[in-house]
DNA sequence: AAGTTTTCTTGATTTGAATCAATTGCATTT
DNA sequence: AAATGCAATTGATTCAAATCAAGAAAACTT
């Protein structure tokens, strides 16, 4: 949590003030392997700090799983579409390793960004930087060969490797988990 | 205009002085075929409802464009992640039919959202719209076979395939001409 | 209207990933 | 430590879409 609210001070100079009404609406919860944040169908009420573990976020449709994102510590995790609109959400997120979560209840939320000129920006940019990423995701998903999106993930982000499941990372890739398995040893040997 | 106004007005029961209000700071805009509205690398600074003609968003990456969106009459276009973070854009947005755009610049947008609460959460919706959207697309491209992406457009959307270039289509569907031809004797003839 | 360019179609071939099928490895449980 | 179940690898085969290569058909230009 520290961790957080140093960043936030940082990024949005965020008063004392702001920092500690911050504080006061985070509370704490633990989350073991594979346990359910947020079930596809219910509506996100909460946003979650990642103090420690790793989280994905999947649409877990009738045919297959697919894995939409993963997060880490020092991030945070939500369905923000079914959160703004209060609309069920079309995705489930769940843990991976165990958790330590500082969780915000939507209430809590609306209260600080409508009180809190530094923290409505940083909500901003919460939305801003998810309107980015899937913008890119996108694109890549479309424009770059899956050997190139394995390579990609194997340079820019090595530690989904090293802390995910294969089989979740090649959801992710939009691969098999048999092709996965053929380019790690097609480039790591 | 008009349809704009009206939708406004009942959807987020906007008074007649945020109506106006609104209706002031649009102006009115014309594209000939293939204009550029906004290129990438510049920030988007504007956004435009369409009132008549059809436009689509693209990267255009080194190699290859990639179209990631169509918008015709009676649709909101920009690039949102653009206009929020005053970033330069990632995409590209041209017209593709003539069309009549109104358009309202940033100021103005910040201005009335400030001021008037209904355009305000307009202006949410327009947002969570845009999570919704990249949310399943993301699923799509991951979890559908382009067959069947294919078959899911031509249904929700035929139009499509009536006004928008067909390479485009083949772009925006992640396949190339040729496969899109194939599929459209497969099922169609 | 003739010519030029762009878009779309059709066919032949290649290629890369999915599928099918076992097997091995690993971790959790008892 | 043995047993169970899940995860990952490896091999053989199939299949779907990309690529390569022309042509045909529209759509602009002059």
């Amino acid at each position: 949590m520290n961790q957080f609210l140093f960043n936030i001070e940082r990024t949005f100079k965020a008063s004392e003030v702001e920092l500690s009404a911050l504080k006061n609406a985070m509370k704490e919860e633990h989350l073991k392997r594979n346990q359910v944040f947020l079930k596809s169908g219910q509506v996100c009420t909460k946003l979650a700090f990642i103090s420690e573990g790793s989280m994905r976020l999947f649409y877990d449709s009738p045919n297959k799983e697919v894995c939409n994102d993963f997060f880490f510590e020092n991030s945070i995790v939500g369905s923000l579409a079914s959160f703004l609109s209060q609309t069920p959400s079309l995705t489930t997120i769940t843990s991976i390793e165990p958790c330590r979560l500082f969780v915000l209840h939507r209430d809590d939320v609306m209260n600080l960004v409508a009180n809190h000129a530094s923290l409505r920006k940083m909500a901003d940019i919460v939305v801003q930087e998810q309107l980015l990423r899937t913008e890119k995701r996108e694109a890549a998903l479309l424009s770059v060969n899956p050997e190139d999106r394995f390579k990609n993930l194997m340079e820019e982000h090595p530690k989904v490797f090293k802390r995910i499941p294969l089989h979740y990372v090649a959801s992710y890739l939009g691969i098999t988990p048999e092709t996965l398995s053929r380019y790690r040893t097609k480039f790591l040997v």
